[in-house]
DNA sequence: CTGTTAGCGCTTTCAA
DNA sequence: TTGAAAGCGCTAACAG
């Protein structure tokens, strides 16, 4: 059963191609009410579908752009897939997701696949590793948007949690609440940029408080040493009070070592998280984070990469948007 | 700056189109060294990238399928997803993903617009509600493949989770634990199949040890729902002693309510979930839970998929696909 | 208001 | 071993 194309429709409705293609694209001005109506009744008669890949074609647009994160099982990429999905059905985009699972040679892979497929644009939560392609995507004006986290020497615009303010809140809630003795802990995982910055707002916020800042009581470290990172830090003395936890896989690997070792929360340590938690409310006791709006974030990083795609140049073509982090006070410090 | 086509290349090859064409396809066969070298010398100069949109056009395939889910951020469609792209990366499939929302209108739209893209099969959590096209799909014999619900009069195959054995496991596991008056709140979300099968064990379970099965201890509600049919179940006599929560959703609302109304898990209720929980192993108490294999059905279902569309066919072309469910015991009950 | 024509970039006979 | 030519399904001038 061969597909019906448009020029079974325009035989059927015995006008040409071009009319038809005409009443597809909606350019109703000058037909005439029968041969619109004729092509209706042939459209419905035949069942037919217009093929997209042909129109891509021809109009070198695909409607369809690519997302790559690390990996759609982290909490923060499916709620930014989610807005970004969200926010392309809207302008009838659609969305190809690549997971690259933080490896630069993979991450490459998938751009250059996406591109073959003609996508007319790509978000990207970048290993960072790929400079050299980046630029040149950026230089063949090709439109990109970064998503949590800025690559040095590029000047694509990156959507992202403003990460000073966020340790600063969860650090300074923290000294508000009496603690002094304040670690973090970050993961290896999460991007360079993000990390450094975190610590950074860290230390900052000690210093304004004129808490001398201990480096034994930082570490960063990948998700499998938590647990021992731990367990080292916790045997500093004088004792550690509190803890950052750096992002929500840190934090579930902080009430694992609670739960092993019991450790009493806050009594014992004191915990505070960047990101919310599924189970932050009703944990006990209930988790304080600071959450960062992945929705909005998603959301954002759409918007503009779509308004590239339509070459409206965006309001002001920032190159960085910084999105405020939302303390939200529970039972954990 | 056009880009360049394979028209250039050839030209730069001084060869002609076919040739490259030819190259491209790793049909090396009676291609001298020469050409060979030639050909791709021209390819690495102009840095030229073959446009898979044309290609699609001619060849009637485009290496893309795509995947509707109900929600992409429910943790089961999350995991389906991803084990879904790693497959396909493997034979070099791109997937579009699209959120239907349990929404049979916006289920629609995205089928079609899939179709119009040519996809070459599509992956669906169905809503259930538009029988009349998927049999259309079925009938044009394009690829499709449900996963986590049988959609009845439709034959298309469906993977999922054996619902029965799940609720049975973790009835028996109750009934073994002691406990017999067990209920079961599983929520609307969930597609009709799903639902019943799990009611459907359970009661089973129950008759099989002879316990008298109570309708009060029966409900399916809205999560919104949930927190008031709780309170309903429990004021319920003779006093509930366990629950069973038909997913990790329904789990959720059942620890936020035990914590509001300070209920201690499983001295005064036990529960039990189907759906593994981020936080079972550390939640004070661990929850026991009987985990559905998502990643293997997410794999099973792209297996399927792609033999489909490969046109192998399958070793056996089975309807349904069942997974077993595996019982990890902890101490909520 | 509608039809003719010429491609988009690639693959694929078929012939040379 | 390589090239010429036709065509995938659609769009877009430009005529008429």
């Amino acid at each position: 059963m061969k597909k019906t194309t448009i020029a079974d429709v325009a035989q059927h409705a015995k006008v040409s191609k071009s009319t038809v293609s005409q009443y597809l694209n909606k350019r109703y001005e000058y037909m005439a009410e029968d041969t619109k109506k004729r092509i209706e009744d042939a459209i419905e008669a035949l069942d037919y579908r217009p093929n997209a890949v042909a129109r891509s074609l021809k109009q070198k647009t695909t409607m369809t752009i690519g997302v790559i994160v690390a990996n759609i099982l982290h909490n923060f990429s499916t709620q930014v897939m989610r807005a970004i999905e969200d926010f392309c059905h809207e302008a009838e985009f659609h969305v190809i997701i690549c997971n690259a699972d933080d490896n630069a040679e993979k991450e490459k892979q998938y751009i250059e696949m996406l591109q073959a497929k003609q996508v007319d644009g790509i978000i990207l939560i970048p290993t960072g590793d790929n400079v050299e392609l980046y630029n040149e995507m950026h230089e063949a004006n090709f439109p990109v948007v970064f998503i949590d986290r800025i690559v040095e020497g590029v000047a694509i615009p990156s959507v992202m949690l403003d990460n000073e303010s966020a340790a600063d809140l969860a650090v300074q809630h923290l000294i508000d609440k009496g603690y002094e003795r304040i670690g973090i802990i970050t993961n290896e995982i999460r991007s360079v940029t993000t990390r450094m910055e975190r610590i950074y707002g860290y230390k900052k916020t000690l210093q304004r408080n004129g808490i001398e800042i201990n480096d034994q009581y930082i570490k960063s470290l990948e998700v499998s040493k938590i647990q021992a990172g731990l367990e080292e830090m916790l045997s500093v003395k004088p004792q550690i009070q509190a803890i950052l936890a750096g992002n929500d896989l840190t934090m579930m690997e902080i009430l694992k070592y609670a739960k092993k070792n019991p450790i009493r929360i806050p009594e014992d340590l004191a915990v505070i998280g960047i990101d919310e938690l599924s189970f932050g409310s009703f944990f006990e006791p209930a988790i304080t984070v600071v959450a960062q709006p992945a929705f909005d974030i998603g959301k954002k990083a759409a918007e503009l990469l779509l308004s590239k795609i339509q070459n409206k140049e965006p309001e002001q073509e920032l190159d960085v948007y910084r999105f405020k982090p939302e303390l939200i006070v529970r039972n954990s410090c």
